[in-house]
DNA sequence: TTCGTCAATCGTCGATAGACGATAAATGTA
DNA sequence: TACATTTATCGTCTATCGACGATTGACGAA
């Protein structure tokens, strides 16, 4: 219980800065795939967001695959798994696995 | 937006410390509420605990009313509202709203 | 009132995070 | 080859986090 709450912690420290999430809506908005557009996009400089892009990349949420002199990165939701399972856990009280739509509103 | 994205930022720091997964864990676990209980559940000082908690009732992840001699603690799932929403967003690929079991497991 | 218990706060420490500029590495192009 | 572009890394600085012991405050019980 204490490795996947580890795992879970260090998937929350990934989304717990305004600059990642921006990152991660950007790589959501975008079809394709961007690279230097993401520094112009977040107003911090080239190297912290690299900075950024890195703790992402560690943590999963996202992959970066060089191509040609710049590099392409995606988002990779899978990895958010374990996370979005325990907050579910959380927020569904006991019943409820899906397909519910019960008087728990789903907005 | 960027007000959301702090927010999310907020919750989400909340959650990246295994101790304090393991509190709402516990809180979780428990029908009723309780207050020191969890100094010995998670094995860190008091003052430690204490402070995990008041990041938590900070977040609005669990709400501490004072019972007497003792707080007692109790989970606010509702908080965590804008975090989930985040993570549906990023792992819904864009369809998908529920209750579709297609190609995409959902373990 | 006095004591014991429980929780919050304070002060301190080391470790980590976040930001930046400067630099280096990789690659396509002239 | 030489250059421009793009990204990663390094070094440095400040701010915050996480842990602890010690103290304080609140409350019930003796």
């Amino acid at each position: 219980m204490q490795d996947t709450d580890i795992e879970i912690a260090d998937l929350a420290k990934a989304l717990a800065h305004p600059a990642r999430l921006r990152i991660l809506r950007l790589l959501l908005a975008t079809p394709g795939c961007i690279g230097g557009d993401i520094v112009d996009a977040v107003g911090l400089a080239q190297s912290t967001v690299s900075e950024h892009l890195r703790i992402l990349k560690a943590a999963g949420v996202i992959t970066g695959e060089i191509s040609g002199p710049r590099t392409c990165y995606a988002l990779n939701p899978a990895a958010l798994e374990p996370l979005a399972e325990f907050i579910g856990t959380v927020t569904a009280p006991s019943a409820a696995v899906c397909c519910m739509p019960d008087e728990k509103e789903l907005s």
